[in-house]
DNA sequence: ATTTTATGTGGAAGATAGTCCGTGGTGTGA
DNA sequence: TCACACCACGGACTATCTTCCACATAAAAT
C-alpha cells in the first residue's frame, strides 16, 4: 500500500515566498502575532502564507514587505523568484 | 464646481507594477493577447492588470514574469517596489 | 504541574480574484 | 472604404482569497 498522498500539493513557489518571509521576520525576532498586527493581516493568515498554502495577492505582500521593512523585489529576490 | 472624483481609487502600487508589466511586453513588441496566451491567463484580466484596476496573486505575477522573460524581483524592482 | 507564548489548523461567511464572452473605439494599412 | 490588429471595458459566473472565530499542540517559563 502507497504512502498516502498529501491532499493538496504545495506549490514550491507559494513555500518559497513563505520561506523567505519566515526567516526575515524571525531574524528580527518577530512573532507571526506581531507581523499580523504590523501589517493589518489576520494571524492565520499569516501563518499560512508562511507554510506556503494560500496564494495571497500583491496588495498582502506589499503589507508584509512594509512591516517587515524590506522592499518587495528584494522579498522575492531573497525566495529565488 | 470640482471635477468629479473617480468612482474608485487606483492604488499607486497596482498600477506602478502594471505599468512596469506593460513597459516590459512593449519593449519586446508582444500584444497584450499574447502575453496571455503565453501566460495562459484570460486577456481581459492581463488588460485589467495593465491598468492596476485588479490586485493579481502572487502565482499570476509569477506566469506573467515568466512569460516575459524576467524575475519576478526585478518585475517589482521595475515598479519601484 | 500550571501558565504563558507561539504556531498550526479547521469551518463559515463575505469579499474579491479570475474566466469567458461580447461590444465598441482607435489607429493603421490595403 | 474596408478590413484588421490592438486595447478598454462591461456582465455574468465560478473559484479563491481573507477574515473571524474557536480549538489543538508544543515548548518554555515561572
Amino acid at each position: 500500500m502507497p504512502i498516502p498522498s498529501p491532499k493538496h500539493a504545495l506549490d514550491p513557489v507559494l513555500v518559497a515566498l513563505g520561506q523567505a518571509i519566515s526567516s526575515l521576520r524571525k531574524s528580527q525576532g518577530v512573532s507571526q502575532e506581531e507581523l499580523a498586527h504590523r501589517s493589518e493581516i489576520d494571524r492565520s493568515y499569516v501563518s499560512a502564507i508562511e507554510r506556503g498554502t494560500q496564494n495571497p495577492g500583491v496588495m498582502m505582500i506589499v503589507k508584509i514587505a512594509k512591516a517587515i521593512g524590506v522592499p518587495v523585489s528584494e522579498l522575492f529576490a531573497r525566495a529565488g523568484l
